[in-house]
DNA sequence: CCTGGCACTCGGTAGCATCGAGTGCCAACG
DNA sequence: CGTTGGCACTCGATGCTACCGAGTGCCAGG
């Protein structure tokens, strides 16, 4: 799509600006290994480079800046994912590290992840209908409360308060689990919501109150875990940017369906206006999914300005998720 | 410690300034209600309240603004804490609720906080060592790995992965697990890591493990919940405050000991150096402890910048805290 | 086709005058 | 004697102008 000489000065533009956030000028570029041709040149390609709609210029005197499109071609076609010597080693010591449970592991990985790249981190915990059950339990609170605790194989704990139909004592809460347990353990989660009643009439109320409310808020399990907001404070000089940037991460529900909408579009990459999010247009988003046995079961990800240092954070993404699947597949 | 004239003029400053972020000059005081002398009276007492330290002026042809000290006395001797109706309601109405579990309903507290405040919000959980246990159960994960769950009688569920001195099977972990259910039920979390050895010599093993590993990590049990971060960064112009400002609230553990710090000290409102942290120099802290069953068992508090409008926080914070409370009793 | 050279553009900065909000002080007043 | 209107003064904010220089577009020569 770019011929060479035009490719190899996109990317000096787009690695100068990563670097220094200022408009980067023809001489500049002229002087990159890479390039050697005269600033002349450069600013006769530049120029097409801006009527193709790869840069744009802040202004008439000023050098160019990459464009949406810019960024897009250069991570497409000109980044090689590359991760320092340190930082390999830092990854794969975190993970052979002990954790003490999944979440503090999770929230850690986010942590390495913004040592890794100084931008903000998300991580996307395992959903759990996939995981094995491996402990099902019910305790009682209240005359008619009672907990649903479900343990799973990797160690992650569900629960779920169940309204009961009526009053229950420990003895029959205790039967019930016994019952829970005999029919669930090594199924996944949804087999809770499915048919598998006793014939005992005094227990069958209670299993069915189970079988309803176990479900019931079955795809609000996602666990979102993230970390960095102050470097991403740092990235960027208005504040009301920092202020809407802020408001998304806020909301879990929709760094969720964010980070799913990219994945599901098949890229690991999004830049401005492709998260879909006005607020974003100034953020860039770098995923990778993580399979546990194969199955892609959650996502991690890199939030930073478009002029992020896509090389560094893709290759941070992909070991970081390659890494994590392995450690989760563990057990 | 002030005449009641210097104390109506120093009240309208600090409302005025609350309001505008604007130095205020003695033509706005002079026209505040409850103030009803000349703007030249105002000026004299204005220039008396800044040698006495609690206003200050950014430069000498700008209007005041109040000092730390300022703000202190204001608090300590003007603020009627103060909270619109429809807010009350608001607290009535989020309490009467229905929530899925204390930590969806500690969340949701945060959010009422910045709902009701404008500010970033924080609730430190009841801190579990109170709790009396409900129920314990150890679940095999892998051949020398368990997970110690235990929930509490207000329904919070807390894990432990145990490392297990030699393999264990199934039916062990359940003899090991109704030993400690008739010796802990009833009693506070801490009875885990004191002795009640059954004399098995299969089991005693395995329960000197539980017992060493369950209190290791006793005292970081405090889940700490935050949430308007955004709010928060739209208090501040400078992208320097608002960055030093989130890594502090990044830090859970800072946070938790920050408002510990705080309560015992007596206080419910630290203003600027007062919270003992430098990057909280422009922010103030209004907390209020919560009670469960006559015991002091977590904080809630919101974090502003100083300028912030005191009466309305101190009172949100109170009601949340009070409601919280008796919520929590309740079970 | 590449390149050195050159005129041109335009944001950024510095210097300067102006404006006005707000002050401190003083003299007059009740 | 405390209060107040008046007034000179201060100093940040605003706007204007001149200037500088980074960077551009274009052209003529290699």
């Amino acid at each position: 799509m770019l011929d060479e000489r035009k490719a190899s000065i996109l990317r000096a533009v787009v690695e100068e600006y990563i670097k220094s956030a200022q408009p980067v000028g023809s001489g500049l570029v002229a002087d990159a290994p890479g390039v050697s041709v005269s600033s002349a040149t450069v600013r006769n390609e530049m120029a097409a480079l801006e009527t193709d709609g790869f840069l744009t210029q802040p202004h008439t005197s000023a050098g160019r800046i990459p464009t949406e499109k810019g960024y897009r071609y250069f991570v497409d076609a000109l980044a090689e994912p590359s991760l320092g010597r340190a930082a390999s080693v830092q990854v794969k010591e975190f993970f052979d590290q002990a954790h003490a449970g999944i979440e503090q592991m999770l929230t850690d990985t986010t942590r390495l992840l913004t040592g890794l790249t100084d931008y903000a981190a998300v991580v996307i915990g395992p959903h759990h209908e996939a995981g094995k059950i491996r402990s099902v339990q019910l305790v009682g609170l209240a005359p008619q409360v009672a907990l649903l605790v479900v343990v799973l194989g990797n160690g992650a704990v569900e629960k779920r308060t169940i309204d009961l139909p009526a009053e229950a004592n420990d003895e029959e809460l205790a039967r019930a689990s016994a019952h829970l347990n005999t029919h669930a353990i090594g199924h996944p989660l949804t087999t809770l919501s499915q048919a598998s009643l006793s014939g005992d009439p005094s227990l069958d109320p209670l299993l069915v109150a189970v079988q309803t409310q176990a479900g019931a808020a079955e795809d609000d399990t996602e666990q979102v875990f993230v970390t960095g907001a102050s470097r991403m404070a740092a990235s960027f000089e208005a504040v009301e940017t920092v202020r809407s940037v802020l408001t998304i991460l806020e909301q879990q529900l929709v760094v969720v369906s964010l980070l799913r909408d990219v994945v599901d579009r098949g890229l690991n990459v999004a830049i401005g206006s492709e998260t879909g999010m006005q607020p974003l247009a100034e953020c860039a988003l770098v995923v990778a999914p993580y399979t546990v046995d194969g199955e892609q079961v959650g996502t991690v990800g890199v939030l930073g300005p478009t002029r992020m240092n896509y090389p560094q954070a893709l290759a941070a993404v992909a070991v970081v998720g390659q890494r994590l699947g392995h450690r989760l597949s563990e057990g």
